[in-house]
RNA sequence: CGGGGAGUGGCGCAGUUUGGUCAGCGCGCGUGCCUUGGGAGCACGAGGUCGGCGGUUCAAAUCCGCUCUCCCCGACCA
């Protein structure tokens, strides 16, 4: 490809829709223009990126017994019905009326679709197990589409299902997909880390998220900084405290004024104690019933934990009349003791402070001396905090360490509720109908573009594995219109060319200074450059975008020496 | 949805407080000359219903009302 042809508008400033590094490289370097919030359309060298992740994938999904197919975007509303998820989704879906007045919707994702046709079509255990996947654009009416194509409104996922007899096929498919995944994140020349997660409202017996490690990431993981446990900030879990030795003698609670002292900090200030003295006290109304949730003061609340705990379907912080009514005090002086009408829900940390700090429930005033057991009771002492980094490690004790994470795939065990929701049944040996066991597995294809350039990228620009880079290598003469230098560029594109290697020879009467700034900001994974210095020796130089290599080669090396550059690293 | 901010040539912005020589700057774009190792220089030039609708006024980018879009902070997900 000749860079005069290849259509790719660079920009010199950064648009200023653009937040986050990988959107503003994506815009400046050509890549993607948005259509509409969250919705992009993908200029030739993105979409030759993503066709080379989809490469990746499709290798390694068939390598794990993956066959491939299509389902539609349009899907029937009828069948969302029959799982419960046309309302659940709510405005999350795209709807839409056909001419007809019937409802249908672009699909967010394609459980329904593929477990009916499962149901259409297997009949018995000899026709599974099946792996059958898709890369396919999905539609989510997302409330905040962020981050260019991080969270788009339509963006474009692998998604594989995994249909199995029972549950030990399931833990097959599952491990196949895992380590599947593993390797394509690999292969993108990522640095992931696989987590724990809360499965959320999908379901399912158990999920890992694939986390690519970057500061632009919307989750927080935490991991084991000794053992290889890693989790979800949302989903990970705090070791226990420690047993509590023989308790001291609690004086009797007492109440103390504390005027205007609302937060942990003014009031541990104010008394003097520190904050894990304190008890935090949180009001929610989850499904509508008022909640209270009682954690350290120097901890803080995990909402996923609490809603799951109450098997709530909703969970939201009290207003500040609906605490006036339940406490009877403004917010910032509630506390466990004495709360009445409220189901009470205490963090094992919290339940272990012998002598607290906590609210009155009474303006401006809050009580010390506050034993668990006497003074208060818990109708549930369940882990509802979030950990923190230099927590202990639930399970080898070592401290954790917190990051912030893209979630660039997702594993679930779905297990029956889908077939069994759809009736998606098979014949088993012994004659009898059974529900298949299901599994999915997603990839965001263009959140993976992404998270690449969040991880592989400089001040200058994008630099690209050479396993998905759009091309691997530019052709720069500094002066095109020189005839020597010309004619050696011509001759090594048609080289490098001939040989296989995706080449684009700039060949724009441009400046040498905008030649390199446009190689540098698409990230052309290698660079021929050839000049006056070089060229008094018959030679030209190469260089790599990541630093790693620079050398001078003679010009008839030069061709045969780049492939070998590139053919090494696609082979790596 | 709640809270904040912004819509002015392709991009980045000034101008809005205090209506009236305010349709302006930089970059980009076109033509010509010149130049060619890290986004050169000179000259000429094209390009804007100031998001939209409606009001106030002799006069509106500027004031008022409505509306659309986008961005950022909170609850969801690949």
């Amino acid at each position: 490809m000749r860079m005069s042809q290849l259509w790719a508008p660079t920009l010199r400033e950064t648009p200023s829709e653009a937040e986050v590094i990988s959107h503003q490289l994506m815009l400046r370097a050509g890549f993607i223009r948005r259509a509409a919030a969250g919705i992009y359309t993908y200029l030739p060298l993105a979409w030759r990126v993503l066709r080379k992740i989809e490469q990746i994938v499709r290798e390694e999904m068939d390598a794990k017994g993956g066959q491939e197919m299509l389902m539609p975007v349009v899907q029937p509303a009828e069948l969302w019905q029959e799982t419960g998820r046309w309302d659940e989704y709510g405005d999350y879906m795209f709807r839409l009326k056909d001419r007809h007045g019937r409802d249908f919707c672009l699909g967010p994702t394609h459980e329904e679709l593929i477990t009916a046709l499962m149901r259409a079509e297997v009949r018995s255990y000899r026709q599974l197990p099946l792996r059958l996947y898709q890369i396919a654009n999905k539609y989510r009416d997302e409330p905040r589409p962020r981050f260019g194509l991080m969270r788009g409104r339509e963006f474009i996922m692998k998604d594989l299902y995994s249909f199995d007899r029972d549950e030990e096929g399931l833990d097959v498919s599952y491990r196949y997909m895992y380590e599947a995944y593993e390797r394509i994140f690999a292969r993108c020349g990522l640095t992931t880390r696989a987590v724990e997660a809360d499965p959320g409202e999908i379901g399912g017996t158990a999920n890992h998220e694939f986390m690519v490690l970057a500061d632009a990431g919307e989750d927080e993981v935490v991991y084991c900084t000794a053992c290889d446990y890693a989790a979800n900030t949302e989903k990970a879990e705090s070791a226990p405290p420690p047993a509590p030795a023989a308790r001291a003698e609690t004086p009797p609670a007492e109440q103390v004024a504390t005027p205007g002292a609302r937060t942990i900090d003014e009031v541990a200030r104010l008394l003097g104690v520190e904050p894990a003295r304190l008890l935090k006290t949180l009001l929610y109304e989850a499904d509508g019933q008022p909640v209270a949730a009682v954690v350290r003061g120097d901890h803080e609340l995990n909402e996923v934990k609490l809603k799951r705990i109450l098997g709530a379907k909703t969970l939201e912080m009290a207003s500040a009349e609906r605490i006036q009514s339940v406490t009877g005090a403004p917010v910032g002086f509630s506390g466990p003791v004495g709360l009445k009408g409220v189901r009470i829900v205490a963090d094992p940390w919290a339940w272990a402070v012998a002598d607290a700090v906590a609210g009155a429930n009474a303006a401006d005033a809050h009580l010390i001396h506050v034993q668990p057991g006497r003074d208060w009771q818990a109708d549930d002492i369940a882990d509802i905090r979030t950990v923190q980094a230099g927590d202990a490690c639930v399970r080898c004790g070592a401290p954790v360490a917190a990051a912030r994470g893209i979630e660039v795939g997702h594993v679930f065990k779905l297990g029956t509720r889908y077939s069994e929701a759809l009736g998606a049944t098979y014949l088993d040996e012994d004659g009898k109908a059974k529900p298949i066991v299901m599994g999915s597995y997603g990839i965001g294809i263009g959140r993976t573009m992404a998270a690449i350039i969040e991880q592989h990228h400089d001040e200058r620009g994008i630099r690209w594995p050479a396993s998905v880079a759009p091309y691997h290598v530019i052709v720069v003469p500094v002066n095109y219109e020189d005839q020597r230098q010309r004619q050696v560029a011509e001759r090594l594109y048609e080289e490098l060319s001939a040989a296989g290697v995706e080449v684009v020879l700039d060949d724009r009467l441009e400046r040498a200074g905008v030649k390199f700034n446009d190689a540098d900001l698409i990230g052309f994974p290698w660079r021929i450059t050839i000049g006056p210095r070089a060229l008094a020796e018959d030679a030209v130089e190469v260089t790599s975008r990541d630093g790693s290599l620079q050398e001078r080669v003679p010009v008839e090396e030069a061709a045969a020496f780049v492939r070998e550059q590139v053919r090494a690293a696609l082979s790596a």
